[in-house]
DNA sequence: CTGTTAGCGCTTTCAT
DNA sequence: ATGAAAGCGCTAACAG
């Protein structure tokens, strides 16, 4: 077995390539980074002695010499729910062809990570930072105003906005749900809702109060625990068991709506004339099943390239200042909301 | 509005801490990289300079000076695939608490992504390097073979890994659900398959063998599209109607599974009589429909981990030489494939 | 166990 | 438009 690894060969460096181009190394990172800055003529020889060496920058040396990095850092609780895998996605593609590469920190929804994973990130001085929601701890909060980079908060709206801000109001996406259910006929809603992260409980929140006297607490089932399709049906089965009368329920997403679905079909329970459903996120699931979901689309791999674009903006030269863009959500009735009767 | 960033105040460094406790720079590196080093007395020092100053060392620096990054790169197709986000979770579980962190690397299946990808992260001199699958370009392979880190395949299995690999064998698993079906007393199954990559092109091709007779290239339905749930209901539509008499199918994963049972379900095909349904992957979602779905056990979020280990082991010294691992699938039979009448 | 000396590869002045 | 010198913050190699 041979020995792994580039044991001879140093990488080539900027000298390298500025000794066989025959110019200096500093024409040669200018030609790189900044290429009108150099005369076509070099800029050739440059680029001919880059092919040949198969030069790659490092990216260490011209962090430590600049003191900032190509990374846009991204701080998010939960690298599984599909939410944020779509806003991943957005991001990835936004940064795709550009100089600066996204960096990832998971906190997994732990109460001090989030504090945690900006200090790490600090010390990379990133060139931007995308982070989830707007309840940030007060800590965070300041180490997130003193970064010298600009930021975005994603997945939610306000109007105080450490820096930037793209996103929707979960209070208004709950309470358009609501109205549905009312409009649609339904009087006796219940409520299912996982993974009571601060988003959550701001649709809960709007849910209740939209929904008035056609809800209330004893139809509501709630879980710290993070939202599957199995647990929904469980919840439903409670939730049945507790308000055996109820006719309808708002699910804080739609795997939980999904799994709501399945169990009332196990029951035997028609969906919607006996029990309507509505979902959260419109996954594509929820315009698979039988009958398809009712559900408020979130428009989060948008979220995730708009962030990007902002922050690609101001890093730019873009000015200076709050910015708040409000993107939206769309309630999409379908089958299992159909009017009731 | 107040200007942001940190305006002021340079960040301390390694010598500001050594001014305050008194020591040189040298020794409060190796105060915070090997402990063991330095005095119990000379430590504690160091520690109280560094928490009084709020020092947190510089990665470009430390990777400038030391040749090597504390980054594990992690090359993948796809972010949103289920699949990848459970390697995903595995892979940040594993690196908490360790001095390491992950970059990820999505080439999106693009046919050259890969090698570009592996051109970036060779530049970063990562610590160590996780690829997904056996089916490198030539590019890929020698960039892989010649990088100064250690490398672990995942996904799938091969005897000969370019260093080390964790995976299954996904010919294996198709005969695994074809002999089931079989056995289960379907004569006339189909093969439902998206996004013909080479593992899925693998599973299909074990499908083929240990099906035999029991199945033919005029019950199955492909498309390189992506695969969800929606797409699992049309491509059951087209199947039905090539081969109207198929009597089971086996689906590359559990979305397309998923879709073809509801799209079973609007047409009145009782599962698993008159239709028998075995996935792939075992998502959360075939446990929770109706009936819950056979499907094929693969242990991503472990192959995640697992990767992380022998990556950490062998940077901490442990042998070289090639290291195989087959982690195992796992049929699990339900509902959808009830033994026939 | 602790310190000194050099330099990693790049970019920032500041000249020319 | 191009270059020379200096240094970013850290660690390797060698002393003591």
């Amino acid at each position: 077995m041979r020995k792994r690894g580039n044991t001879g060969a140093k990488r080539p460096t900027l000298a390298d390539v500025a000794a066989l181009a025959g110019v200096s190394a500093i024409t040669v990172s200018r030609a790189l980074r900044d290429p009108q800055k150099v005369s076509p003529q070099l800029q050739e020889q440059i680029a001919h002695a880059v092919q040949k060496l198969g030069y790659a920058p490092d990216p260490a040396a011209s962090a430590l010499a600049s003191g900032r990095s190509n990374t846009i850092g991204l701080v998010i609780p939960s690298l599984t729910n599909s939410v944020f895998s779509e806003v991943l996605r957005g991001v990835y593609d936004a940064l795709e062809e550009t100089a600066y590469s996204a960096q990832i920190g998971n906190f997994r929804y732990a109460p001090l990570g989030e504090e945690k994973l900006l200090l790490t990130f600090r010390s990379q001085r990133p060139a931007g930072l995308i982070v989830a929601g707007t309840d940030q701890t007060a800590g965070s909060r300041r180490l997130l105003e003193e970064m010298a980079c600009p930021v975005v908060q994603i997945m939610d709206i306000d109007p105080d906005p450490i820096d930037m801000i793209v996103g929707f109001s979960h209070h208004d996406a709950g309470a358009a749900a609501a109205r549905h259910l009312v409009e649609a006929g339904y009087r006796r809603i219940g409520l299912l809702a996982a993974r009571m992260d601060p988003r959550t409980q701001k649709r809960a929140a709007g849910f209740r109060t939209a929904a008035g006297a056609a809800t209330g607490p004893e139809r509501e089932v709630m879980t710290p625990e993070a939202s599957t399709t199995v647990l929904g049906g469980h919840m439903m089965a409670e939730l049945l068991a507790k308000a055996p009368d109820t006719d309808a329920i708002f699910c804080i997403n739609d795997d939980l709506a999904a799994g709501a679905l399945f169990e009332c079909q196990r029951r035997g329970i028609a969906v919607p004339e006996r029990m309507g459903i509505c979902g959260f996120n419109d996954l594509d699931i929820a315009s698979a099943v039988n009958p398809p979901l009712t559900s408020v689309f979130t428009p989060r791999y948008e979220m995730g390239r708009r962030a990007v674009e902002l922050l690609l903006a101001r890093i730019g030269g873009a000015a200076e200042g709050p910015v708040v863009e409000d993107i939206g959500f769309q309630l999409r009735p379908r089958g299992s909301t159909a009017t009731k009767g």
